[in-house]
RNA sequence: GGAGAGAUGGUCGAGCGGUUUAAGGCAUCGGUCUUGAAAACCGACGAGGGGCGACCCUCCGGGGGUUCGAAUCCCCCUCUCUCCGCCA
């Protein structure tokens, strides 16, 4: 969400950042906003005037009272009488024009920073760089699921029949990788200086509609039927959530968290749950970095939050390369992101295993996520959030990339204190 | 699930119809003192918003109500804590 200030005295920015979104349908919201503002504010000062009044002439009742003077208090009050009216008229306005208000710069979006590419959408996301080389080895690469099975490392009947759609069963050895791979990437960012946390991984409508928008909360979360809660998508929605309506202290910041938690999501929409395997599902588990900052330092831990993820794909040898979302491709609250991508040997071409973005101060407006300056000044701090690793689709890389012609998949030295064994082997049952 | 207690500014905590314009402590920030620090003393200090400004308004978990006037009284809801039960 935008400073109501900076809309007023900047609509023209606000109207070009909607066109450069390809949002053309929400440019008259800026003037909807505009006019919702100036009626708040005239409201406000017509009705404060009149509860000015009130207080001070109750304050003489009180008096007259006090002194055993009725009548005089009896004769003032019938004057304040048309007053109470109109406080009530005017108040029950300025709640709905505020309700109005809020609901209305909800959806307008964030400005984007000047280095995002203009693009309608995901077509038009940018390559940036490339990390390590995209081999095509010369042997057949089979679809993931039937890698996993060939060690029988995944049980998706089951899951069907269970659960639905979109869940699995990892089993043996693949299960023992899934979680090594969790415990490796915990420790990797730990060593980077990041605190380790386990977050809730149900959380309140309040939390929630402070972290996403609408149209996000609707297609993405799956909420407990009598209660106010909801399953997170991501450990980023509590560990933000973990700060609503704190005012930190300045020298407290930055803080770099790594969070580990299960994600749940009906990924209702776009593309769907895929027929088969682990790519698009309604549960994983990830590892997630999230960084509260100061303004003038979110950009450069954006580009350090990136790299996190760049590195720990190259620590395991997976090819990876970095793609930046265009300005069509762009949530609504952020103002830069950046998706890791890695290299599919058998699809011959990167997908995505990790995403970078920097809401700016917007999603701590909403959560008012306030510092407390050294200068006495308050200001909203910046968040960002990045994925370490979300495994069950990382390993969908991790098996294509390290397949040997022998149908073997070999474990990364990294990894293997983390496993517990060297080599995933065919038809190696548990 | 049962019973009880509670929700007040960054934090603790008073207030229970009009001298509260939310006391006081702690923390924090200035200053005095000191070689420096600590201690002591003096002062500042809640959040959000409106106004060019002097100033003003809103906020005591949320929502209704009573009243000229509500943190304070009434109703509803939510949450937290303690004890019991259950449980990894």
């Amino acid at each position: 969400m935008l400073d109501i200030k900076f809309v007023r005295e900047n609509p023209d920015a606000v109207r070009e950042n909607i066109r450069k979104k390809f949002q053309d349908g929400k440019l008259p919201l800026v003037d909807k906003v505009l006019e919702l503002d100036k009626r708040n504010r005239e409201i406000k000062t017509e009705v404060e005037t009149l509860r000015a009044k009130r207080k001070t002439v109750s304050k003489e009742i009180g008096k007259l009272m006090g002194q055993g003077k009725k009548d005089e208090a009896e004769k003032i009050k019938e004057e304040m009488a048309g007053d109470a009216a109109r406080i009530d008229e005017l108040s029950a306005e300025e709640v709905r024009v505020e309700e109005e208000l809020l609901k209305t710069m909800m959806v307008i979006p964030n400005i984007i920073d000047p280095s995002v590419p203009i693009g309608k959408n995901d077509t038009e996301n940018v390559e940036l760089e490339r990390f390590g080389e995209p081999v095509v080895p010369d042997f057949e690469i089979p679809y993931h699921t039937d890698i996993m099975e060939s060690f029988c490392g995944i049980d998706l009947d089951s899951a069907r029949r269970v659960a639905g759609n979109g869940f699995y069963y990892l089993v043996g050895d693949v299960a023992r990788l899934h979680s090594g791979i969790l415990s490796y990437a915990r420790d990797f960012m730990v060593g980077r200086g990041f605190t380790y946390c386990v977050p809730p991984f149900m959380i309140r409508s309040n939390v929630v509609s402070g972290v996403m928008s609408f149209a996000e909360m609707d297609s993405m979360m799956y909420k407990i039927e009598g209660e106010d809660l909801y399953l997170i998508g991501t450990s980023e929605h509590s560990m933000i959530g973990r700060f609503i309506d704190q005012i930190l202290p300045e020298e407290s910041l930055p803080l770099a968290l790594t969070s580990y938690s299960p994600c749940f999501r009906k990924e209702k929409g776009a593309h769907g749950i895929e027929e088969r395997g682990v790519y698009r599902i309604h549960q994983f588990e990830k590892q997630e970095m999230i960084v509260i900052c100061k303004p003038e330092d979110s950009m450069m831990w954006f580009d350090r939050l990136w790299y996190n993820t760049v590195d720990f794909f190259r620590s395991m040898d997976i090819p990876v390369r970095t793609l930046e979302c265009c300005s069509g491709d762009l949530a609504d609250l952020k103002v830069k992101s950046l998706d890791v991508e890695a290299w599919s040997p058998r699809q011959k071409k990167y997908f995505e295993v990790g995403s970078c973005s920097t809401l700016g101060d917007a999603q701590a407006r909403r959560l008012r996520i306030r510092v407390n300056g050294k200068d006495g000044k308050k200001y909203f701090a910046h968040t960002l959030n990045n994925t370490v690793v979300a495994p069950p689709r990382m390993l969908i890389a991790f098996l294509e990339n390290r397949l040997q012609a022998d149908g073997s998949v070999t474990i990364p030295d990294v990894l293997k204190p983390y496993c517990g064994f060297d080599k995933l082997v065919p038809n190696n049952k548990k």
